[in-house]
DNA sequence: TGGTATT
């Protein structure tokens, strides 16, 4: 990654503080905030670093009056990043100019200088596909340096990790201010750069937030008349707004909207947190169950039993599956498989619950729930055939 | 389509 000293005519520049190019100035820009001399975000944390250890390793530079691991507030699991407050801005500065660029196991960290948070400067990653293949890094910044300040950029390669890596043609490019970004894709989008022979796909990048967003806001839409004490073969009530599905109005129980938010320390469990306690060793403990289950079918990534559902309609959303397993318990993911070209839905999906027993008790009250009183699901622990 | 970038 490169970060790119910025072209904006400014004005106060703190002392760079270099570090194996990794960082850039922190400049003061025009009217704006001064940045903090004390506060630093941190990114490119290890997955499982905790903020305890966080704090211990910046602590070693001075009094730290804050220190925060951002954390998904649904799940509960690192975002990668965090912020660390110092008392003195000598002690932040040091620690940038020792911390920054840091290996910790896998990851290279990045330790800067936070801007001041504000809504102008979120969502303004851009991802850029059709990349003449000869361009560098260095091409790609020169290309987008015109719409505004670039905080990082990443072109990709193949085999990233190996010394020959070529360029994919793929790359990102983060501006300082969302407005800046919105400039880049109204001035290059389409256009075909200098040298280059295809015209450039410039957007915004994907958040990983946004998935998980999108899944509860749609649910929140879709909640059908359901009880999550009642089993779903008694939705009832008019079709409306869902078409073809028994949706109505806005969520009318929060028992398992408050059961995600309590995912956060188990997401964190290890696979055999997953298993019921006596699982493996009680010979007595539901033979006929463990017979169901393949061990492939049990995942170890975190989000729980996978389960299998077929004879999905066409117009599957994710939300209908949400909602549809959501009441027996603690829903890490759901999965509709789709067509390519038009999005429909193949007919399946894939469904992760994050205990046993309650995955067990989906899958016997849904196998064989008819929808809409016309298709028949069938639900079943995930087998090692299905992949989702 | 990343090494989950603004609490």
């Amino acid at each position: 990654m490169i970060n790119v000293i910025d072209n904006m005519e400014a004005q106060t520049v703190q002392p760079a503080m270099q570090n194996g190019g990794l960082m850039k100035p922190n400049v003061v820009g025009v009217g704006g905030d001064e940045d903090s001399k004390t506060n630093l975000i941190v990114n490119y944390l290890p997955q499982n670093m905790a903020q305890d250890e966080m704090k211990s390793l910046f602590g070693k530079f001075g009094e730290i009056e804050s220190c925060k691991l951002v954390r998904d507030k649904l799940t509960g699991q690192s975002l990668g990043y965090g912020f660390v407050n110092y008392l003195k801005p000598a002690d932040a500065l040091k620690a940038v100019k020792t911390l920054n660029g840091l290996r910790l196991q896998c990851k290279t960290i990045k330790v800067s200088f936070a801007r001041p948070s504000s809504q102008a400067i979120k969502d303004a990653n851009l991802y850029i596909s059709g990349i003449p293949k000869h361009y560098g890094q260095l091409d790609l910044d020169n290309l987008f340096n015109a719409f505004g300040r670039i905080i990082c950029s990443r072109l990709l390669l193949d085999h990233e990790c190996g010394e020959s890596g070529r360029p994919r043609g793929v790359g990102f490019v983060r501006y300082d201010r969302r407005c800046e970004a919105e400039k880049a894709i109204e001035g290059l989008n389409g256009n075909i750069p200098h040298g280059g022979k295809d015209p450039l796909i410039v957007k915004f990048a994907n958040n990983p937030g946004q998935h998980y967003q999108k899944c509860l806001q749609q649910m929140y839409q879709q909640m059908p008349i359901i009880s999550p004490t009642l089993s779903p073969r008694r939705v009832g009530g008019p079709v409306s707004a869902g078409g073809s599905q028994n949706f109505i109005g806005p969520m009318r129980h929060m028992a398992h909207c408050f059961r995600w938010q309590q995912m956060g320390s188990k997401m964190q469990g290890l696979i055999g947190k997953l298993l019921p306690k006596n699982f493996m060793f009680n010979p007595m403990t539901s033979s006929d169950v463990i017979s169901h289950m393949n061990l492939q079918a049990m995942t170890n990534n975190g989000q729980g039993w996978c389960i299998f559902v077929y004879n999905l309609p066409a117009d599957c959303e994710d939300g209908l599956l949400w909602q549809l397993f959501g009441p027996y318990g603690a829903v890490t993911n759901v999965k509709v498989v789709r067509d390519q070209p038009n999005q429909r839905c193949k007919g399946y999906g894939f469904v992760n619950m994050l205990n046993y027993d309650e995955a067990l008790s989906a899958i016997n009250t849904l196998n064989g729930y008819q929808l809409n009183g016309k298709r028949t699901l069938q639900v079943s622990f995930k087998s090692s055939k299905q992949k989702s």
